[in-house]
DNA sequence: CGTATTTACTTGAGGTTTGAAGTAAATGGC
DNA sequence: GCCATTTACTTCAAACCTCAAGTAAATACG
């Protein structure tokens, strides 16, 4: 069977897949059938990579994420905003660091600004191995889009552009989730 | 902090994610951002259908789409295809098929055909519920979608469309993985 | 026919992720 | 200053998912 990263959605792929178009009919409707697209690129992709980390560099996507936040912030980050950046539970990050802190990843300290954060950034290692991963990494997307042509290209990561600011305003926080007052 | 479907990746969000556009730099190639857009509209979806379906009906994502191929298919799936059409692995699937029988939702049987393959189908009350809830799921998608424009809506459907295609070469069946010769 | 291979599924261990319920530090009225 | 609330994080059970190694039925080939 085909994995997934964490899952395939909704009348998913089928109608969606490859050379099944036939079968559309008029069950479904504009919206779901874009959530459905959407989805199904990104899952595609997603499983690519995940693969690709394990067979060369047993890393996983989780964990090369995280890594590639902090990558982006040497002065550090706090838990919480990995969890709003990484879009994951705060005791999904709180898991996370352990692992990564106890591999020799990640260094982990409180901030003295306040003592209820924990501030993590990159081991001087794990900056230097995470940025090998991060070339080759880079690569595998290139070589994933690579003959979808350059202006559709343009006009797609324009689209999710708007696409993304349309979605955003309801991506709150949610370390611990009072809000989300339906 | 912000829960996610299964993972949010790489270098995500951040430079992508609301105000902090700023930061972009030069460190990031077109096809790194292409990927982060993709990945942070789906999961910003997901995570939404996700909270939706557990609040208004106790159901999970995983659980949903299982249901949803098996309504696209009154006279049943084999868990082959449904692991290739969801994109996770066969043991998944096992899994999941075994939760849903057991909850009602679904019958299994032993295809007559062949005799190593199972069937499963929805039952007539799993599929009057179901039908229920694929209501509502629809009009959630209508309104997150709302007041992205026609116009764009189609474009971005067009392009994931040719990028679906551009991909699904490499989407093979893995129910067991032999293949993948790199 | 008989055996080797392939195909369909199952099992189990291990990792990931969530959601809910906690603890503890900081902040905001009063 | 005191207490209520908020914010940051932790813990834990349960669900999900993968990968690898199995079993068993079907097929291919000699």
């Amino acid at each position: 069977m085909a994995p997934r990263k964490r899952f395939a959605h909704v009348h998913v792929v089928d109608e969606e897949q490859l050379g099944q178009e036939a079968r559309v009919q008029s069950s479904d409707h504009s919206a779901v059938r874009l959530w459905l697209r959407l989805l199904s690129c990104s899952t595609q992709i997603e499983q690519e990579i995940r693969a690709r980390l394990r067979e060369r560099f047993g890393m996983t996507l989780p964990r090369f994420d995280y890594l590639a936040q902090l990558e982006r912030h040497p002065e550090g980050l706090r838990l919480n905003t990995l969890s709003r950046n990484l879009m994951v539970t705060g005791g999904n990050v709180t898991l996370l660091t352990e692992q990564l802190v106890g591999d020799g990843w990640v260094d982990r300290s409180t901030d003295p600004a306040d003592r209820r954060s924990t501030l993590v950034s990159l081991t001087p290692r794990g900056r230097a191995q995470f940025l090998r991963m991060a070339a080759e990494h880079e690569q595998w997307l290139v070589e994933l889009f690579e003959g979808f042509g350059g202006a559709h290209r343009d006009v797609l990561y324009e689209q999710l552009g708007r696409l993304r600011a349309h979605l955003s305003p309801r991506a709150t926080s949610t370390f611990s989730r009072k809000e989300r007052a339906s």
